[in-house]
DNA sequence: TTATTGATCAACTGTTTGGTTGATTACGAC
DNA sequence: GTCGTAATCAACCAAACAGTTGATCAATAA
């Protein structure tokens, strides 16, 4: 509530939207073409209105657009939140490493008086 | 606290995680070292006890690490789910693109044999 | 027209989440 | 020992979420 609300709210939608693995899993079925309701609600047990609601959220989040046949509403990926994704977490992911440097640096100062170490760098 | 080690429950929290504004910018402030808990709930209206909450659904997704100093126990940035996160959403975004170009393609192939209309590819 | 199919809308339920306040643990200083 | 500080635990509450069933809308086919 005491937030930002405008430019941040984009993010919160994609990022939840994606914390349910049957909507990544909607996802992963749409990176191979386009698909209605009913092809994507086939694979689960739950209702064909839940996985209405899921699409509902990932079309809300900005990560699928829907269009119009007849009467299907094939689903589409798109493409733009995914990329203000990485985009968000790269930032981030890149600082940790240059973190990690600079602490394997500091260790690499202190410890070179004693021996040299392998730097071993990811986790 | 037994993890499950399920990789998809893994991938459920830290998206989770990451759907909230203030994770996000817990996140962000740790990219630029630790921090206790009463230094990352300063900027904050809400509780400390809500930003250790926080603070424990991040640990929970593997995002962050806990460690002990006196009293104080610093928060970490840990870079392993991030990596996860990205290597997830990239898959995906990338097979959108090569989606876009066989779509574009297509329209080429067809539309040279019929007329030459404005294609409108925006939304 | 009527019937059928694809999909959404509406109302409802159980569970989870995000927040609060108050009590409690863990550690260091006195 | 007592006191102060850092952080968590516990109980509770309101709001949001994921699911259901039943009704409704939209488009095609008979």
């Amino acid at each position: 509530m005491a937030y930002d609300p405008s430019s941040d709210d984009r993010l919160d939608r994609a990022f939840m939207a994606l914390a349910d693995p049957i909507r990544r899993d909607i996802i992963a079925k749409l990176s191979r073409g386009p698909a209605t309701v009913n092809e994507l609600a086939a694979p689960f047990t739950i209702s064909k209105q839940a996985v209405s609601k899921h699409i509902r959220v990932l079309e809300q989040a900005g990560l699928v657009t829907r269009t119009r046949d007849a009467q299907r509403r094939p689903v589409h990926l798109a493409a733009g939140q995914l990329e203000a994704l990485t985009a968000w977490i790269d930032r981030y992911r890149l600082v940790h490493e240059q973190q990690f440097r600079r602490l394997d640096a500091l260790l690499t100062t202190q410890e070179s008086a004693t021996h040299d170490n392998t730097t071993e760098e990811s986790s």
